[in-house]
DNA sequence: TCCTTTGCTTGACACCGTGTAAAGTTGACA
DNA sequence: TGTCAACTTTACACGGTGTCAAGCAAAGGA
């Protein structure tokens, strides 16, 4: 039985994945996340007591699926700051279209639920830690442009590679992933690197 | 009585943006709005039939209040591309804060609210034309960075100015709004200009 | 003076989505 | 046989938007 409720958890994350991936933006509600998991809108309720709990579930069951750590500390290895500043953005900015359903569901909720906006801020909040650790790697090679301070030039890249800048390249701009990539790492660099 | 109606429509919407400018991103409802206006909410729903015209309404009214266009067209006097390029972040960068508590409230609506949100990406695109005419100031003079197009460099400083950032940088990130003045100023320069 | 129109009021209600509550069904397992 | 766990069905409360209908008060013209 135990079994058969992870199974169900399960379902219901993926269902709620695909929905969210399928209709970024547009209002997937409890009920639609039920159907598509074969279970009823109760059913569900019994599993995540609110729809901000299902968000933040979902939002942990993708990094799991996705490697998000593996993704990310492959930036650590890289041999200069430089290096470091440029995988990183490569790493995150390529993870970005794959949250993004999540992310917009969270947006969307931010403005009306407490705990939906925590946990959203909790998430950017990491990947703040993740854009202080490239700037301190520049630090050390003596690479952050003169005249900046480490605490600044982290604030401007954790702005520059927000989901919302992504979203607007590319869905209102009509960027392709490529561009983005390339002009966030020329964006970086002209601006942070010495 | 015509005019009569005149003073209530003001009155709604200049209680409207009080109450948004107050309690920026937390909900203002219909009812609040009639309160402060001193009127019924069906009064309300008499002058504006839903809340998407209302909060155009609301938009357009600051427009005129606070001389938007004034203001942006002080930056095409400036006498090189450079000067207006930094004119105009100067002038929709200290707008920004001013229409933020409006701009909030379409942006929280955007996902429910088909009207709310061609009525936002219409403002949006407006202030683009704005950044494609400094832009275009740059190319006149030569001065736009060698290998970088017209069209891109036009979305990256509609991006750069997105209010999204501006909330980001000034509420999330603590600066100071001439921190962020001088912020953008400074990308803007060492990313677009040659 | 009466009558109409205008701008508003009060009160009720439908709709939608979230979340709660309660009683019933089904199958596994001791 | 009985219990428990997972799930179902049905029903309802709540908050916010938007609609509908009836009534009221004051301005202004005949």
């Amino acid at each position: 039985m135990s079994s058969e409720n992870l199974e169900t958890r399960e379902r219901i994350l993926k269902a709620c994945w695909r929905l969210l991936e399928e209709n970024p933006g547009s209002a997937v509600r409890m009920s639609d996340i039920a159907k598509a998991a074969g279970i009823s809108r109760q059913a569900l309720y019994l599993h995540f007591p609110a729809r901000a709990d299902l968000l933040v579930a979902t939002a942990r069951y993708l990094d799991g699926v996705l490697n998000v750590d593996e993704r990310l500390t492959a930036s650590r290895t890289a041999s200069s700051g430089r290096a470091r500043l440029d995988a990183y953005i490569e790493a995150w900015g390529n993870y970005i279209p794959q949250i993004y359903g999540v992310g917009r569901a969270f947006m969307a909720m931010e403005h009306t639920d407490e705990a939906a906006a925590a946990a959203w801020a909790d998430r950017m909040q990491a990947m703040r830690h993740g854009c202080a650790a490239a700037i301190d790697a520049l630090v050390q090679d003596g690479d952050l442009k003169p005249g900046l301070e480490a605490e600044k030039a982290t604030d401007l890249l954790w702005t520059l590679l927000s989901v919302r800048n992504w979203e607007h390249l590319t869905k209102d701009c009509d960027w392709s992933q490529q561009a983005y990539i390339e002009a966030m790492k020329y964006l970086a660099e002209s601006t942070l690197v010495a």
